[in-house]
RNA sequence: GGUCGCGUAGCUCAGCUGGAUAGAGCAUCUGCCUUCUAAGCAGACGGUCACAGGUUCGAAUCCUGUCGCGAUCACCA
């Protein structure tokens, strides 16, 4: 029974005992650092059903849990919050218990149900970027989070392989290309699509500029451009299946693919499932047909398809064209049901999805609601805010964009300087450094981006550039590779979790803290998952961080003569070094052995 | 204009299912490396929790309104 389940049994039967009423709620919590006890209970809400000065009453259960519960060693009382001391013994015995289990903090049962988690989703004609870089580790995160949690997970993403904008980087690659490709090139697959994407751009600007100074409306300009009535023929070509169109398509996309899996792999992320458009929006299309049966959708007279939602709060939508063919919602309405299909025992599945689409998801749920899908009302929407530039809005156009592979290397090389500098890699070869220079420049980045409570717009700023102090990931890693460099010091019989403690030491104040904050790890993970936030993990790994440091700074470990003293110190911090890793496991965040 | 989100120290953020004197980091300033890694520790400075009402014994936290910022309301994805 963990302590607060504990304590509000012994503070009703109190109640029962004392007063004679019987108490629907208590309330606990931790006592602040500036007051004595570690854990308090609020009087003020007891009031209600037992009368009396708070202050008095305080005391008096204070009194009666003292004497009655073994855990509480002492207790005082200030205004109507009665500060209760829990014993050392506990907290050792505690240690005890839970020192010997790896996966501590992690969900040990039966498991609690599958989930797919979407994530990343990029379109096929542009490079990564930090955009892309956040829903990512976001959606990596949340998913180790869930598993922790006791979810079965499956990563996966829709990839956004159909469509007029695939077209203009083929048409482009066809027109300015000369047979390039990424090997002739010397670049990454995905930097060469979007180079052709942003020489379709250029070409169909100049285009229209030139028919205007022509005489033509701007208007009539950007839609007759003959470059862009090219790609619209593409399109039409791809999708009745035009063999040449088909084979460069498919050419183009493994190249990209082929640049993506490369980026993913340098971010440490993968998928169980991929989804193509290509494969889901047919799907779509014919789910539209039966909704517009079954009466849920209704057709205008140009023939669109429309679904009226006016009832609920929201507008008309559109989920398929005049022409026939699919927009966004088709396509997403499609993969919903491929993926229920594909695995009928999913509880739920998470979209990590940039809250520019708020509105886009509520529509999409409640239309597969309205379907009659019984899956519907388990459909997350992980919303985020965009990553924000000081000069605003990253624009590929204008070259703002902050590019995911560029942004990793450069972590590194500022991860590499720090270090230089610092000079303590003497046991490591050169690989060896590379591959730190990389896990810390990473850790960085990760840790920067998912610490920030995920609805919150985050402001980067490539100027000022990502720190390596305070609370940021290096921080953690260093003060893990400190662990490290203890325990590789440390007579090996007493890193061993089997080497039993007693429960009668007398604990430092300090050890307490880490103690206590080390128990709060499993309820930590419970509460990330339920709020798909691994911003609580970030701010847990570094308060319990915060503490060890403070604690290695004001009490030697591996310089303690008394030996149950030292035995106890130098477990403690082997545990919280395994805490350590495990976090930032979640986070998709590596911890070093040295730094 | 409708809808949704956000507004806490100079900057970046915690705290938000109501509880004690609102916490960190960065920046600025002071100390601490002949003792386990100074990417660290200890401390100082810094606040009208956007504003105004309301609910409550108690509000940064809940409700209403106002202001500011952002997103969205496309036969783009």
């Amino acid at each position: 029974m963990d302590l607060n389940t504990l304590l509000t049994t012994h503070v009703k039967e109190a109640a029962s005992v004392l007063k004679g009423v019987d108490l629907p709620t208590v309330e606990l919590q931790p006592t602040r650092k500036d007051f004595t006890g570690d854990i308090t209970l609020v009087v003020f809400p007891m009031l209600r059903f037992v009368k009396g000065n708070p202050e008095v009453i305080g005391r008096e259960f204070g009194e009666y849990l003292k004497t009655h519960v073994e855990e509480v060693a002492d207790f005082n009382v200030i205004k109507g919050f009665l500060n209760l001391v829990i014993s050392d013994s506990y907290y050792l015995k505690t240690f005890n218990a839970v020192k010997e289990d790896s996966q501590f903090g992690f969900w040990s049962g039966e498991s609690k149900g599958s989930v797919m988690v979407e994530y990343s989703s990029p379109n096929t004609n542009k490079p990564l970027h930090l955009g892309h870089l956040r829903n990512i580790l976001l959606g990596y995160s949340v998913s180790e989070i869930l598993k922790a949690a006791g979810k079965k997970v499956y990563k996966t993403q829709i990839i956004n392989d159909r469509g007029i904008h695939i077209c203009k980087s083929m048409l482009a690659w066809k027109k300015f290309g000369h047979g390039e490709t990424p090997e002739s090139a010397g670049i990454k697959g995905d930097k060469l699509v979007g180079n052709y994407y942003v020489a379709f751009d250029k070409a169909y600007k100049q285009e229209v500029a030139e028919l205007i100074a022509g005489g033509m409306e701007k208007e009539t300009a950007e839609k007759e451009a003959p470059i862009l009535l090219e790609a619209q023929e593409m399109l039409r070509n791809w999708e009745s299946g035009d063999p040449e169109t088909v084979d460069l398509w498919k050419t183009m996309n493994g190249w990209v693919y082929k640049g993506f899996d490369k980026t993913y792999s340098a971010m440490g992320v993968d998928f169980d499932e991929l989804y193509y458009e290509s494969d889901t929006y047919l799907l779509g299309k014919d789910v539209v047909q039966k909704g517009l049966n079954q009466g849920v959708f209704y057709k205008k007279p140009d023939g669109s398809v429309w679904i009226d939602l006016t009832e609920d709060g929201l507008d008309e939508k559109i989920v398929l064209r005049a022409d026939g063919t699919a927009v966004y919602m088709t396509q997403d309405i499609g993969t919903a049901i491929m993926r229920a299909d594909n695995h009928p025992e999913i509880e739920g599945m998470v979209y990590t999805v940039g809250n520019e689409q708020d509105y886009h998801f509520k529509v999409l749920f409640l239309i597969l609601k309205k379907l009659g899908y019984s899956w519907a009302d388990q459909l997350y929407h992980l919303s985020y805010g965009m990553v924000d530039l000081p000069s605003g809005k990253m624009k590929s156009r204008e070259g703002t964009v902050v590019d995911a592979d560029d942004l990793m290397a450069e972590m590194a090389r500022t991860a590499e300087a720090i270090s230089r500098e610092l000079g303590k890699l003497d046991a490591y070869n050169e690989e060896e450094k590379q591959d730190l220079y990389r896990v810390i420049g990473l850790g960085a980045l990760k840790y920067y981006i998912l610490k920030v409570d995920p609805r919150k717009r985050i402001l980067f700023n490539p100027e000022e550039s990502v720190d390596f102090q305070g609370n940021t990931g290096p921080f953690v890693q260093y003060t893990y590779a400190r662990i490290q460099s203890i325990i590789r010091k440390a007579d090996p019989n007493e890193t061993q979790f089997e080497q039993a403690l007693g429960t009668h030491l007398e604990l430092h104040p300090k050890e307490r803290e880490l103690l206590k904050g080390l128990l709060l790890f499993p309820e930590t993970v419970v509460n990330a998952a339920e709020q798909y936030s691994p911003a609580l993990i970030a701010n847990y790994t570094y308060d319990l961080v915060k503490e060890f440091n403070s604690f290695y700074q004001q009490v030697s470990i591996l310089g303690e003569s008394d030996i149950a003293k030292r035995r106890f110190r130098v477990q403690l911090t082997a545990k919280i070094g395994e805490v350590i890793a495990s976090a930032f496991s979640l986070l998709g965040i590596q911890v070093p052995e040295r730094m």
